[in-house]
DNA sequence: TCTGAAAATTGTGCCCT
DNA sequence: AGGGCACAATTTTCAGA
């Protein structure tokens, strides 16, 4: 279903999606109809998700990263609902996971600095019943893509 | 620096940077000469760092998310170099973090399912020395964005 | 299914306010 | 700064091989 030139096509576009259709079907060695077509067909297929713009986390004075785990008071889908609901609202939140194990949740949350994160704290003990917070500091990023292994689907 | 209608054109890029210039415009209620003029400059300053396009994880057989905390035996220069360049290599590793406490460096890691990741584990502990490891599942996304806030840039 | 070219749309620069 | 207009480039469609 997806061929090694779908892969060459994505991994371009995974890099950089601002390339005329011409340039990229030179890269993947091919004229540009039938590149646009499978780009047209990776669109509609849904492998392509969307296209968008990546801003700069330090020049936007977000650059610090922290990762909180939390854990529940009330294991309940109305307490799952309304964790979701206040997690969406937060913008601070940028991902938030379901974890197996001892931990119930994991955030991923950027703010200027590590006092700043202080607001988002309070605001998610304030506005969720939670059993514990526990928040790991971000000293660096070492490596941070958005581009996912081809290796897997075929 | 960045005024609020800045904030607008970054708001929609975030989200969709398929539009054309015009229709751009007209949603931050600008003609088009001024609305590209920002957006080259949002570009040439760097705010913008790149167009990409995000690809469906489920659908690329990547659904699972593992977190990895991992604690090194040796805190030298040449160990974190070592480690940089190995986890740089290893496509299923999307974000890398050195941490403040007692974690070192948080991983994160997508893969088909649990028993895929056992690939990647040994590919960790065999190429780098390794004090502890410790990998948590994500069961389920509730939140993933791209879309970082602007509320702290002015 | 590819190539090549035409038609439609969009990006880019110039000049004016 | 923003707006209008003209031209360049690109996307998208459609013929033929």
């Amino acid at each position: 279903m997806i061929d090694h030139i779908d892969k060459a096509i994505l991994t371009v576009l995974q890099e950089d999606s601002t390339l005329s259709v011409a340039e990229l079907a030179d890269r993947v060695h091919l004229s540009t109809t039938p590149c646009w077509r499978r780009i047209q067909k990776l669109e509609n297929d849904g492998i392509i998700a969307r296209r968008v713009a990546l801003l700069d986390a330090e020049k936007l004075n977000v650059g610090v990263t922290v990762l909180v785990e939390i854990r529940t008071a009330q294991h309940t889908a109305a307490w799952l609902k309304r964790f979701c609901e206040v997690v969406d609202g937060i913008p601070e939140v940028i991902e938030v996971y379901r974890m197996s194990g001892h931990i119930d949740y994991l955030l991923k949350v950027v703010v200027p600095h590590i006092a700043a994160y202080d607001g988002v704290y309070k605001r998610l003990i304030s506005e969720l019943e939670i059993f514990d917070v526990s928040s790991s500091f971000s000293m660096e990023t070492l490596k941070h893509t958005t581009r996912l292994p081809l290796d897997y689907v075929s």
